[in-house]
DNA sequence: GCAAAAATAGCACGATCGTTCGTTTTCATG
DNA sequence: CATGAAAACGAACGATCGTGCTATTTTTGC
């Protein structure tokens, strides 16, 4: 029930398991299910997740399941998160190590970018989600939108760095410019998972050029890539 | 069952609603259920349409509705289909009579978009459905795939009319400005949809024209719109 | 209006859903 | 090793799901 403050990078669920301390079993087994519940969240939506086939999958019984989490709308809650901790480690914390401004926002887009598309089989829980819960009020959506948001923000930052740095044009509107490029990852997303298109990766990077030559302050030969 | 030849465009379907022929009663409240399922799914997805749901709202038996159908896969079919049809007549079928090239294209991006976003409440299908339906194959994805097929290859279409009119740069690549104006489209649908972000259909106006600007074969100020 | 046909209702089925409760097993620790 | 706590199980619940059946009602063609 109460599960560690609602901050949304959550510092202390990887500090916990590393140090050997209480560590009581649940805890483990309970990410062994949120495990499972992402990889099934991923291919069914959080709508199709359910608890009687993350038992299955987890050879465990149905109530066992359920007692970690105390209701399915929390367990669809716990996933978010989850998916959240794991975007952040692995998009948004990697890329903040390359340097301010366009770097950055290059190298957060190219992981964005190869999570969308060439990543194994999992679909992306913030695109998968966004359609789910636009029309279904309630803390799913909630929390959903905030990790959305935050991710936004992110970007966001990035390109008013770049701004800052007279890398992009002064008068360029950040939040148009995400806009632009948030459209790409969508389309990316749409044409290689449903519409199985291939090439569908080339036309994102293709099309992230053609948005940074719009906003770029200077001529793109003189733009020197990390 | 058979229900009229799979031709995408069905173009009987208002035919057989104006002349009195036979026009067995069925046919209407096949049409009625139809419209509430197309209302239901919009809000739900097609994923979350019931049959136990959609007989509460056209105040019917559970079994007079699933009778019209014959399974819940082909109800969802038949919502694809009539989703299809409306496309087509609101959107594309207005748009054609705009001029080929440049005109036709903004007409449809036009309808496209304001189907997105204004229109009162009905979620778009076909972007919902694409990421319900990307990981589950069957004859419900593949109605699906096949009508987006549709709609983006008359797009492309318009798109190529424009560039042999000399509107467009002769170099452009249909896919790739088809590509980023879907693109558009899609952060549009997420950004007013989803984050319910005020000012995202003047994002997808500005996206448009940003687009247009770099694929246009003249200077903007030369271009006349209709 | 009558008979044939089509449309709808009523009922029941097996499955699965989320959830509750009481028991049993497993674990952490004195 | 003993003991209390935590974790997992098993069975059952009410609800809803899609889908068969068999009546019953309504519509259609003559």
């Amino acid at each position: 029930m109460s599960d560690l403050p609602l901050t949304l990078t959550e510092p202390l669920r990887h500090a916990a398991a590393l140090i050997p301390r209480p560590l009581l079993k649940g805890r483990q087994t309970r990410a062994a299910i949120l495990d499972a519940a992402l990889a099934l969240a991923s291919h069914m939506g959080l709508e199709g997740l359910s608890i009687g086939a993350l038992a299955e999958v987890t050879q465990m019984s149905k109530s066992g399941v359920f007692a970690h989490f105390g209701s399915r709308e929390e367990l669809q809650i716990s996933v978010v998160r989850e998916y959240h901790a794991k975007f952040e480690a692995e998009i948004f914390e990697p890329s903040m190590k390359a340097a301010r401004g366009l770097p950055r926002l290059r190298a957060m887009y190219d992981r964005w970018f190869k999570r969308v598309s060439v990543e194994i089989d999992a679909g992306c829980i913030y695109i998968s989600g966004a359609v789910e819960f636009d029309d279904r009020p309630g803390p799913v959506r909630d929390a959903l939108v905030g990790m959305v948001q935050t991710w936004h923000a992110a970007l966001e930052r990035a390109i008013r760095q770049a701004i800052d740095l007279r890398q992009l044009k002064a008068d360029t509107d950040p939040q148009q410019m995400l806009f632009e490029i948030h459209g790409l990852v969508l389309a990316l997303h749409h044409d290689a998972r449903f519409l199985r298109r291939p090439g569908a990766d080339a036309r994102a990077r293709a099309g992230f050029e053609n948005v940074l030559l719009r906003y770029l302050a200077i001529a793109p030969a003189a733009e020197r890539s990390a």
